[in-house]
DNA sequence: TCATTATATTAGCATATCACAATAGAGTGA
DNA sequence: TCACTCTATTGTGATATGCTAATATAATGA
């Protein structure tokens, strides 16, 4: 009975996970912008976008080539709450807001610009 | 940095703590109560109690021969909203109502009374 | 002090988790 | 269709977690 719960909150008890979802309450982002601000492979981006997917923290939506995650909006006010509290690098926050959306991939005929890559 | 904010939502990713939480938010109780009302072995809840002790949520004291756990005040309020949601079985309850502190566990001179108890 | 009770700690096992590398699947655009 | 990119899945290994049984520690009271 409790399990379902503890399952969510499990889905938060990882610092990778935070960070994601640190990440995606700037903006929605795609699973390539995010392998490029985390410390981990895409696969363990992957894994964890599915964990909290299936927590129901996020949704995803595809747009051209890319698979973008969203925060969802029926997060229970108090957990966004206390998402809000997690301080986030200025450095990715200018990061995600400079960058047009899914332009830092490099899919055919997207702009390249390294000159603010953060990790690299 | 993230790290130790996942720790503490780890601690509550566990349905046996969410319990703990639980009924400790009816009242205060030794361990040997909790024994009594969770379906784990002694040792068990020993170890649950010091995960919710470090991570914050739970204090403990001294009260004859017992060590009595309790919510601590200063637990973030979206938190305890969120545990209020959990449900409680109506024995779980009344039993921790009914029972003066301590009372179930099987101390010298501890009244003996197992009409209530929720477990054998 | 000694026996008893309550709680904590340790040891050992089964399972879960998280990471990476390798591979598979699915779109896109030529 | 083919080549390329993006994302997901699988395999594997290291570490963490949660449980019980056994043992240790601490307080109580005769």
């Amino acid at each position: 009975m409790y399990e379902d719960w503890a399952e969510r909150w499990r889905a938060l008890g990882d610092p990778t996970r935070l960070h994601i979802l640190r990440l995606l309450s700037i903006r929605d982002a795609c699973v390539c912008e995010l392998v490029e601000l985390l410390p981990v492979s895409q696969p363990a981006v992957s894994q964890h976008l599915r964990k909290l997917k299936y927590a129901g923290f996020v949704r995803d939506y595809r747009e051209k080539s890319w698979i973008f995650y969203a925060l969802r909006p029926d997060i229970p006010p108090a957990i966004t709450q206390l998402l809000q509290e997690l301080s986030i690098p200025d450095t990715e926050a200018t990061w995600l807001r400079s960058h047009q959306v899914g332009a830092s991939c490099s899919v055919p005929g997207a702009v390249e610009d390294d000159s603010l890559k953060v990790s690299e």
